[in-house]
DNA sequence: CACCTATTATTAGCAACTACTAATTGTAAG
DNA sequence: CTTACAATTAGTAGTTGCTAATAATAGGTG
């Protein structure tokens, strides 16, 4: 429980317990910081949050549109993407968790470091359509699940369509993955051809 | 509206109805069937299909345990293995689907390929731990969702506890990708250098 | 003390139910 | 035709988690 707060700080952290539980009801909210129903409502009045229920449908409705809607940027790439500048670099992170790894060992699976790579080289590329041609891939240590993967992928030469990528990913400043990617802008005429 | 249906065919399209969209109120539902709100009640009971507010907060945590993972999951990736030969040789296929696929084009991203062809490569080498070293790839055609896969992998050389592996993979007997991946056996050494 | 803010309490009302009981309609069999 | 039984509809009470509005109370500050 939480006590003696100022109206300020308290109307912070209920914001903070809301985006992290939005299924928490203003009953449970108040026992939570020992205060009235009451108060809740007014803070989250003056916040402008809407009751829980409107919350979880914004949670059902957000994830469920995600789906189908925009399947763009992020969502196309693994790990999170940090800083890009189109065409030229870019940084994305990936926690590792025990689900990537082998059980055994802990080991990370290799394909996920690869798709953490692939996706960043696909995803600084400048255009409507990239795919992947030719690629070189080193593995240079084992990476071990729990621990955070920095991959940063640099546009080394273009030409016309085709772009050589390469990528460094790194797990607490020692390199652990290195990769060459030849990666080819595509417009609609490859879709036509098999389509 | 809909009328005059039998009690089974009401439900059967009850449950359609819901399935397509849970937040359908049992209002909107009497509404839509033209029939009372008590017999939706009474079909939702016969079926076990909780209330709608109940709904919304399946679809809700559904959703937002699917951000979560985002990822890639084991069994999506692997495919099924067909046939295998330890140290020899294996074939595993991969039914690719929409998700796997760029949302524009269809096509299929290539580290869902890789995924394939690399656990196949790993799972062909007969020993306890198999991890990637150096891989290079080749993708010689793009691929579309709905489209099965074909890989086969073929150990070409080994010397020690390193393994060259080739993989070939194919959709409806054309060559869509190559492969040839180092992959090294390792024992309980490298685990215990890291942890 | 009066004034103000914050907090709490109280009441009425709503949506979308559950759970239960009762009435009505339909329909087939004796 | 009537009785029997299922299906449907109606109605009531009670629940959760609220909104909206009004009122009461507590704590300070000038």
């Amino acid at each position: 429980m939480i006590r003696n707060l100022s109206k300020l700080e308290r109307q912070k952290r209920i914001k903070e317990y809301i985006s992290k539980d939005p299924f928490l009801s203003d009953k449970k909210l108040a026992e939570l910081f020992n205060i009235s129903v009451q108060t809740i409502r007014l803070d989250r009045l003056e916040m402008g949050i809407p009751e829980m229920r409107k919350r979880i449908v914004q949670v059902a409705k957000n994830t469920s549109s995600k789906d189908k809607v925009k399947s763009l940027k992020k969502e196309e790439i693994i790990g999170e993407l940090i800083d890009i500048e189109l065409g030229k670099n870019g940084i994305a992170i990936l926690k590792t968790t025990k689900d990537m790894a082998f059980g055994r060992t802990g080991i990370i699976r290799s394909h996920y470091i690869f798709s953490l790579a692939d996706s960043l080289a696909i995803s600084i590329i400048d255009t409507e359509v990239a795919l992947t041609g030719i690629a070189r891939l080193s593995y240079k240590k084992p990476v071990y699940a729990g621990e955070t993967l920095v991959a940063k992928a640099r546009v080394a030469r273009s030409r016309g369509n085709k772009y050589l990528v390469s990528v460094h990913v790194k797990s607490d400043q020692k390199e652990v993955f290195t990769g060459k990617l030849v990666i080819f802008s595509i417009n609609d005429k490859v879709k036509k051809e098999k389509a």
